[in-house]
DNA sequence: TTGCAAATGCAACAGTATTGCAAATAATTC
DNA sequence: GAATTATTTGCAATACTGTTGCATTTGCAA
């Protein structure tokens, strides 16, 4: 199995929670909140297990959060080469107001700006509200 | 006063709870969260009409929600011409990740961007997260 | 296979926010 | 100005999200 690997890159031990965790995210393709991973996980694991999994995962590298313009906290898997000593997920993130699914937009960096006063700029978050590809079409 | 004035005009009625609050964030000149609202205001008024203060000025359009990166969440004084029909708050946001203050860039708006799919985008959001003119110095 | 460190489950707790309802207050009508 | 009506407030209860302590279990390496 190719998840086992990928956590014991990241210095932990992929017990049958973890790989269930990272499972369900590589699946989903899109960020899950603590709420929905229980939602589907919560019969086999701890609702504190879970919440322990999302920041060991986190701290590793494995998954990077997501908020949306509402604040809900939501996880999503990191592309690149994130480890437990830096994240690399400077990219935009989109939530759908209508499916309020949100995800990653991989590929589009998060735009530069120019502001005016004597701010010294360490990192810049975007969320794009709008409606998705299924939506769309409903 | 004109504080009164201004929450008259958005159909709300000037109690001393709702011009304190409003002389509060006018004078604090950057985002309030509820907990620091309660910390100056808490004595003379009660934690939940501070709650629900802030819910009746933000859907009058007299403060407009700001989120930092750890979803955090602060009210800020809308600038324009913001209204119980519609907000119109599409400026970055700075947070000091030293001193924590939040507050609004009013001149700069949010840079638009092309996205790949085809999304349809309605607003975007931003949070630039650095170090503040205060903080800078010390 | 034994020993140790990491991970888990359960209980308790903390922080933030919302809702119902009765009392108080503001605006409107007479 | 007093009576009537609608809004606002305070208090209690409740919900939701997340964290911490501790005993037990599990994974890993010697
Ligand atoms: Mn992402
Ligand atoms: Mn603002
Ligand atoms: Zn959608
Ligand atoms: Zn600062």
């Amino acid at each position: 199995m190719e998840l086992k690997e990928l956590i014991k890159r990241h210095n932990l031990r992929p017990t049958s929670n973890r790989l269930e965790v990272l499972k369900f995210y590589r699946k989903a393709g899109k960020a899950v909140s603590h709420g929905e991973l229980d939602a589907e996980l919560g019969e086999q694991f701890d609702r504190i297990t879970l919440y322990r999994t999302l920041k060991a995962f986190e701290d590793a590298g494995i998954l990077h959060k997501v908020y949306d313009e509402k604040g809900i906290v939501r996880y999503s898997m990191c592309s690149h080469d994130c480890d437990n000593t830096q994240h690399q997920d400077n990219h935009i993130h989109f939530h759908c107001t209508s499916c309020e699914a949100t995800f990653c937009i991989e590929n589009v960096e998060i735009p530069q700006v120019q502001i005016p006063q004597n701010l010294i700029v360490e990192s810049r978050y975007m969320v794009i509200n709008g409606t998705c590809n299924n939506c769309k079409r409903a």
